[in-house]
Parts: C-alpha cells; sequence; structure tokens
DNA sequence: CATATATCCGACTTTAGAAGTAGGAATACT
DNA sequence: AGTATTCCTACTTCTAAAGTCGGATATATG
C-alpha cells in the first residue's frame, strides 16, 4: 500500500499513451476520462512526466501529450521513481545509505529490507509499457498481431 | 519507504528479544533503551504485540517482555503484517482484491503489482528471527556456537 | 503492609504529506 | 478573433503517522 494515487494515476497515464500510440497527441481531458481522474490534478501530474523527459507536449486545438520514447524504452521503474523517490521498504535500506540503525547488534534487519528492495526494483525494471501496452491488446499493435494470450 | 517507524521499531523489538533469550523478560525501559525510542511509546508496541501473540508479559518489578515462542517460528512477516496491514504495494493488487481498477482496458499493471506483493511477501516469510538473531552474533546461543560468520 | 517497579490503558497533540481545487496566463490552430 | 489546449502556482482539506501524558492496576520484596 505505498504506491501513492499519484504514482498510480501517472503509470496508468503512462499505459494509455502507449495504447493509443505516438502518431497523434491526447488530451489530458481524454486522458483523464480514460483512466477516471480529475482533469486539473492530472494536467500536474503530465507536468512532472514532462519534466522527467518521458512525455512531451503540444499546446493549442489538437494538442496534448505523448509519448517521448518508444513504449518498449520505458521501464515502470523509471516512471515510479519520478513520484516515489527511494523504493526501498525503510530508510535505512536505501542505495544511498544515509543514517545507521542505533542499535547497538549490527541491525541484520536491515539485510532483509535490501533483499525486500532489489526484488521490487528487479520487477519494476524488467516491466516496460510495450509489453504491458501489448499484454492489455490495445490497438496500437499493428505490425505485431497477438496470436493468443498466454 | 513503506514500512513505518512503528513497524520498525516493532521488529526491532523482537529481534532485540530474541537476542537476549526467553529465560528472563526484558522491560520496555531496557528495551527502549537498546533500540533508541521513547519508552512510552513502544509501550503501545508492545502493546499490540502481546495482542498478537508474539510476546508475553509479566508485571511488577522484574517483569517485562518475552517471546512466546522460540525465535525460529517467528516470521518477519507476521510481525510486518500486524503493523502495516495488506503487503501490496497498491489497492487493487491486495489479495482480497476490492475494488478493480476503472480503467477500461483491462489493467495490466495489477499483474505487475501482484509480482511486488509476492516477492515481498516470500522474502519476508523465509526470514525468522532466529536466524536474524543468529546472525546478529547474540550470546542467547550458547548451545549452538557459530563457528564463523558466513 | 508499604513501597518501588513494572505493565496496562486511553485520551490527547502535533506534523507532514497526500490528494485534490481553483484561477488565470501563455500558446497555437482554424 | 475565438477557442481549445497546455502551463503554472497558490491554496485547501484530510488522514495517518508519530509521539506525549497521566493515571490505574498488578506484583515482588523487605
Amino acid at each position: 500500500m505505498w504506491i501513492t494515487r499519484k504514482t498510480d494515476y501517472a503509470t496508468r497515464a503512462v499505459l494509455a499513451l502507449a495504447i493509443h500510440g505516438r502518431e497523434t497527441p491526447l488530451s489530458v481531458q481524454e486522458l483523464a476520462d480514460r483512466i477516471q481522474v480529475s482533469g486539473s490534478y492530472l494536467e500536474q501530474i503530465m507536468a512532472q512526466l514532462r519534466g522527467a523527459g518521458i512525455v512531451r507536449s503540444e499546446r493549442g486545438p489538437k494538442g496534448g501529450y505523448r509519448l517521448n520514447h518508444a513504449p518498449e524504452e520505458i521501464t515502470l521503474e523509471r516512471v515510479v521513481r519520478i513520484f516515489q523517490g527511494p523504493l526501498a521498504p525503510i530508510e535505512c535500506a536505501t542505495r544511498s545509505m544515509p543514517a545507521s540503525c542505533p542499535m547497538e547488534v549490527g541491525c541484520t534487519l536491515r539485510t532483509t529490507w535490501e533483499e525486500v528492495r532489489d526484488a521490487t526494483i528487479a520487477i519494476l525494471e524488467r516491466t516496460d509499457f510495450g509489453s504491458l501496452a501489448r499484454r492489455a491488446g490495445g490497438r496500437w499493435v499493428v505490425d505485431k498481431p497477438v496470436s493468443a494470450d498466454s
């Protein structure tokens, strides 16, 4: 329960864009409707995604957002990091180890927290929005017809 | 960064008790000193651990807390669950699936969140306080002399 | 029995961050 | 010109975490 709604919305937005394809942009309102969230809130999120180079925007009528790179090149890890900060479950297990815990005995718990951290990162890193969109069966995949769900 | 300090303190307290051994109880103040936390706050935490059957207490002078079972039988998962609730990173990925996400396309992100959840649970389940204490080199292991750290 | 040492219990305070609103400026298509 | 869009920033609201505090209850020991 540590993924915030903001992160949730952001990942869903990126997925929606991946499914939609990069040919034409999608307006915030369109996106907001698809992922069921208020437009003005999503605006902020899209701005952050833009700042991080995940999406790019076009203004004026017919404007909107589209992915800045091929969906296969965008990992879930990258998007999640933008909104969540460190992925370690606990402070003492961040990769930039800040404060060591004050327990007398070397805190052997940390090892386990680090295992959790690494497992989490590994999963998020190997998950890209290309496969996610493909699995969703979105029509943006035209050249690679999916034979069957597996 | 989703493990709260309360959970952190609780796991450290249980580890401290595991290291101390089950022969004699340890007072809250003693425990609080070892894990560097205020006594009154730790009291609440110990009460919760007691309610969950992890520790038992004795009142009066020479009283305090001790583990209710052999440390090997207490997994980290069990203790963490008491204070953290569901271990899924996001609501739609809890084992008691509550609300499905409102995206039109079947939300393929959920699969990944579930992977994270399962990996996390697996790690916490296979970690017991017996091994944690042993790794810490606490002297509560008298019968099983540790040859070398590995 | 008196006393000191503990657990027990519940009500209260403070703070930070999540979650979302609102209003208007800038830009670009038709 | 007019309209549809992004852009930007300030503000509000709410919840949960984190911790404090005061006193009641139990029990070992001299």
